[in-house]
DNA sequence: TGTATTCGATACATCGCTGTATCGAAAGAG
DNA sequence: CTCTTTCGATACAGCGATGTATCGAATACA
């Protein structure tokens, strides 16, 4: 680590990058808290030496892996939900959103690797909650925009409280689907329960099993 | 250890007892994978050598602490659940149900330690997902019993599909509790996800806050 | 191309944790 | 109370990970 950005070459940035994604796919297997530095090391083909130059420590590798993948869903999750026009099709939107939400187990685990690590460190938590509260403001903004071409049921509260409930049913499907890895029948079930929260009961449940 | 149960001492259940607690304890303010053998023994009072005649490896000790504790709270619930007659009163129900499961945020966090755990790990997934079946089981049966009582919305298909849907919603709002740290609210919101999940959406939103 | 700077590999000292083997003390059985 | 078995404390050997200090190689810039 340097003090004031001097030059900074092409080949640290590759670096950093290498272990970073070197990390991510240790973190994956073995879970944070269960990771040496060396191994990610090893895993992405450096020495230690290459490590402590570009990160003081693992949690701050880890902090570093979660703030870049976070950045990619979320962008992928704004486009999901920008794709088609300002009257809301509640079910493709759910059907593109619950896509990408789901797709990479990976990044579930890590994901919440992260989220028990933040639950012990306010900082780390804070950066968690600011993140959240981005993704509920483009469910919310997208909810809003649709008000009046689809009613949204009551119970919820307004638009906030409904992103709110979007919110909990992904992290709810979520667990589950880290314990039985059934990717189909979560998605499905998302889409089943974000129907059924954002229509006002009129939806007709298509996957029935379990 | 020993092969066949010989005699057991006194002295013994409560060295695994103390051991068990401590060990709840620092899991909870440390999480597993950052918890050494030391500091579990050293907080309980004892030396490793009482750990090793009690267990075989902190992982052993994880799950039969998870065991224990799991086992409590499925009491509590079942309990909860059992309380009032055959017409199921669904807010008093959510009500004691909610009071039990958000109590303790050193249970959330040892819980959701152990997700992480058992996502990496089939056999040890295998009982979590045994664990949370039963409860599934408890609240469907629970509901079952209420049927032509208090009428369910379609939209979750049948009773199953309800608990499913129960725990999703008690998983997504435990999430929330971890980073923000607001039981009440947290309570508050479960009861409002619960019934706008399990009335037909004639109840009315006490909260609307955030 | 020459040169100054950055980057990452290597070597080193150290520490904490693990698991085992041993032994004295506590507790049940008679 | 005595004897036997169980329990848990202590000592030991060893591994693996950490962080630092140093040095050669790669890279940017003129």
């Amino acid at each position: 680590m340097q003090a004031t950005t001097g030059r900074v070459t092409r080949r640290r940035v590759r670096t950093r990058a290498n272990l970073l994604d070197a990390a991510f796919a240790v973190f994956a297997a073995k879970g944070f808290g269960h990771v040496s530095i060396e191994e990610i090391c090893e895993a992405a083909g450096y020495s230690r030496g290459a490590f402590y130059s570009n990160f003081s420590s693992l949690d701050e590798l880890f902090f570093a892996l979660y703030q870049q993948r976070a950045e990619l869903i979320a962008g992928q999750v704004a486009g999901a939900l920008a794709q088609d026009g300002p009257g809301l099709d509640v079910p493709a939107a759910v059907d593109r959103v619950t896509e990408v939400l789901l797709l990479d187990r990976n990044w579930l685990l890590v994901k919440t690797d992260f989220l028990v690590h933040a639950a012990r460190d306010p900082d780390v938590a804070r950066t968690l909650l600011e993140h959240r509260a981005r993704l509920r403001g483009a469910i919310a903004d997208r909810l809003a925009r649709a008000r009046g071409h689809t009613a949204l049921p009551a119970v919820l509260g307004d638009t906030d409280g409904a992103a709110h409930a979007v919110v909990a049913a992904y992290d709810g499907v979520t667990t589950q689907l880290l314990l039985d890895r059934d990717v189909e029948h979560a998605r499905a079930w998302l889409k089943q329960l974000l129907t059924a929260l954002l229509t006002d009961g009129s939806g007709t449940p298509d996957h029935a099993k379990h």
